[in-house]
DNA sequence: CTGTTAGCGCCTTCAG
DNA sequence: CTGAAGGCGCTAACAG
């Protein structure tokens, strides 16, 4: 059963240390040695401790998965991408968690739970602040940020001020001239913040077209279903005027639709709605949307992440363009009508 | 910044013994002592080495989390309430996923990549055969499965007996007749498999009312929207007079509304659909479903688990029951009408 | 209650 | 290309 690396020496024929370099891998092994180790590990069933590698060499081959949830979609499509890139690469992914709730506030990351534990860090959709970020720094691994972002820290994200844009003007082109953005905490004005972005792609591409952006067309509230229905409800309250919705993710536009629905009006004859994220279930709903991979986005951020600690590669942002998915969530707005 | 035990141990004036002991709470140490240890490791920023740690005692303080997917609901929410109960105990999760492909068949467990990494394992809802099962059980750790099981292991699972027969009877109770079954994969016959259970608990129902139950009343297919799209079109294909289906999941159930909706059929005048799960995005669909607390069965397995690993408790199958929540994807059918 | 002493199992220089 | 030997940093008896 638990085989050590001495016994594999030993039937071998051969010391430890060649078992090592041969089983890894490792140049300076004649072939027919590496092919020997092999075997006889294979027929031994011998399997390196991990803990015992990990002390030895420094390196633990394993990722650190920081992500609030892993319920919605794109954390869950971002982690199930990286995780199988990791996978492919002989990497393990430690999931942790830091649930961002209504009502407490969120635990603060501890890098304690990752020292020594880790080679790297995915930061997955996590707002850190900047004492958090020091910290995980401190930790001396590669880290990359996905969907979420700091100065200075590497990211994967979306081209969100495009995005934010292009949605805009679809519901511009439409015929639309009132149209209200809903989108995530009002307080986060990070630079690389994905909701401050689609808010600036949303300002510019009503600017551009010459539509005024009162206060009253936008509300705040949580990046969930029930936000953006609480959003929508706020919104329709106090500007009964909007015929068009850009929601900065597809849970918040399901959620919007579900509020005008609740008030006896349509989509998209009363009011349209466009979301971000290409959610598998947006379809539901015909829901029009800006689509991206976040399957691909969370391997490909992995992949990255592994070319850092190999020490290869010069690291770069990696931005992905959305691409626009007309269904029936959105459409010209009615004549002249309030629906107040 | 990594500074080892033994530094504590000479700062705090003591041998790394009583460090060690006084930092893991062990009994034995006097509190003046373990006070000033535990002061001296936080000014360090002391942390003991997972890998060192776990190569000396043999715990690895780690589970494994095997799973198909991430990104499906059912997934997701045991991953999150089990990584949240874990890591309230000080406990790691390894994610590891093991995709089940429409094309190629699904990558076969190998219990070497968990070798001396984990202390337990959690199955979410991955059917495993006997001789991956057994690998794992070679290992010699505590595992369970959630929703899904195997013979003589222990499960964390739905009564999904009474799940199906409920929500059938729930058709029934409506007025339907001729109540079709859309589920999973036909091959899986194991006793604890949820998708044999479910539509056995269809069967009892419709044999209890008194319904016939011709085969080409139920279609096989894949656990997702688009699974339950398609066998819906090949259901209403082949049964026409349907007026009503029970899916065994939700989200196959969404996809069937999809496919009654594309035949240009309406839910429920024309065809009522009930799921199972109480997905939280049903109600964008008015899904009448079959709730069950995903979170919840996820923290309790990983508690379970950790009790197991404890030594402490005699386990047993932890069985969750379901709630039927009516929405308006299910109401009595129309009379008389075929829909052919 | 605390210290001493062996390892835990592997990797990694350094020789050869 | 291969072997010898010293850690990696901590835990777990066993004394005291």
């Amino acid at each position: 059963m638990a085989h050590g690396i001495d016994e594999v020496a030993r039937v071998a024929g051969v010391s430890t240390a060649t078992v090592s370099r041969a089983l890894r891998g490792l140049p300076n092994v004649s072939d027919s040695t590496r092919e020997r180790v092999r075997s006889v590990a294979t027929q031994l069933g011998y399997v390196a401790s991990p803990s015992a590698a990990s002390l030895a060499s420094g390196r633990t081959m394993t990722i650190g998965l920081l992500t609030p949830w892993v319920k919605h979609w794109f954390f869950a499509n971002v982690i199930e991408g990286a995780e199988r890139a990791l996978q492919s690469e002989g990497f393990g992914a430690l999931l942790y968690t830091f649930e961002i709730s209504r009502n407490a506030p969120r635990r603060r990351v501890d890098p304690d739970v990752l020292r020594r534990r880790v080679d790297g860090i995915l930061v997955v959709g996590l707002p850190l602040d900047p004492a958090e970020v020091a910290a995980l720094v401190g930790l001396g691994h590669p880290m990359i940020f996905v969907g979420s972002g700091v100065e200075g820290q590497l990211t994967v994200r979306l081209d969100d001020l495009v995005t934010g844009r292009t949605a805009t003007e679809h519901l511009i082109d439409l015929g639309h001239r009132r149209i209200g953005h809903i989108s995530g905490a009002p307080d986060d004005v990070t630079p690389f913040s994905p909701p401050a972005a689609r808010r600036r792609g949303w300002l510019e591409a009503m600017g551009a077209a010459g539509l005024s952006v009162e206060p009253t067309l936008e509300v705040h509230g949580h990046f969930d279903l029930d936000g953006g229905r609480d959003s929508m409800r706020q919104l329709l309250a106090q500007r009964p005027d909007v015929t068009a919705v850009f929601a900065a993710s597809d849970e918040m536009a399901m959620g919007a639709i579900l509020a005008v629905r609740e008030l006896g009006l349509r989509v998209p004859q009363d009011v349209s709605v466009i979301g971000i994220d290409g959610h598998d279930l947006g379809e539901l709903v015909g829901l029009t949307t800006m689509a991206h991979p976040a399957v691909e986005e969370g391997a490909a951020a992995a992949a990255l992440l592994l070319t850092m600690i190999a020490g290869t590669s010069a690291p770069a942002d990696l931005v992905y363009q959305t691409r626009l998915v007309r269904r029936s969530s959105t459409g010209p707005p009615r004549e002249g009508v309030a629906h107040a």
